[in-house]
DNA sequence: TGGCCGATATGCT
DNA sequence: GCATATCGGCCAA
């Protein structure tokens, strides 16, 4: 199956984060699905508006890895969306697809549905680098849609303060592999 | 320059 | 369920 452009991601965040579940993210020779994502815009909960500085890249980017950090040591995965304004999508959790004894040696002494069901658990479990922050997702991440549009739940964010009540999680309807419920 | 806060994860009760 | 490590980003002063 054919990875998507770049232009998939300059489409409307909402629409974006909610086409990525259900999706194959690869990243070197390791495959999983993204089971969980939150879209973030100019809501008061989005790094747009609480950090102007570093998240201005969602205001003026599509399709680019957004790296943050968080809590001082942990490092989570956007990507940038909608060509016309401020947008990203957060991507909270994957179904390992592949090289699973790998992702075990990085989070060793973890139950597998706990090696990656968290922004900064994938991150540390797919190997990622902060080197990937502003280097194009099609380039260093390519995704690939599912045959079919999967069943996809609606939910508020989690772990946020601001904004909680706009529905913006989408999960993966029966996937055992979700982040923590709020 | 100081202080507050956070899109978290983990361990303990 | 609750405490807390740990430090970058931001803003007030």
């Amino acid at each position: 199956m054919q990875p998507v452009s770049i232009d998939f991601y300059a489409r409307d965040t909402l629409i974006v984060a909610r086409e990525l579940v259900g999706a194959e993210l690869r990243h070197g020779e390791f495959h999983c699905r993204i089971v969980e994502t939150e879209a973030y815009t100019d809501d008061a909960a989005s790094h747009y508006v609480t950090r102007p500085r570093t998240g201005a890249m969602l205001g003026d980017t599509h399709g680019l890895v957004y790296v943050y950090r968080i809590y001082g040591i942990h490092r989570c995965l956007n990507f940038t969306t909608d060509a016309t304004g401020p947008g990203a999508a957060l991507i909270r959790a994957v179904e390992p697809l592949s090289h699973l004894d790998l992702l075990r040696s990085r989070r060793p002494g973890r139950p597998d549905r706990e090696l990656a069901n968290g922004p900064a658990k994938l991150f540390v479990a797919l190997g990622l680098d902060e080197d990937l922050h502003r280097r194009p997702v099609p380039e260093v991440l390519p995704v690939c849609l599912p045959p079919e549009p999967p069943v996809v739940e609606t939910s508020p964010r989690i772990g946020i303060s601001a904004a909680r009540d706009l529905p913006w999680r989408f999960t993966l309807a029966g996937s055992a592999w979700l982040s923590r419920r709020r």
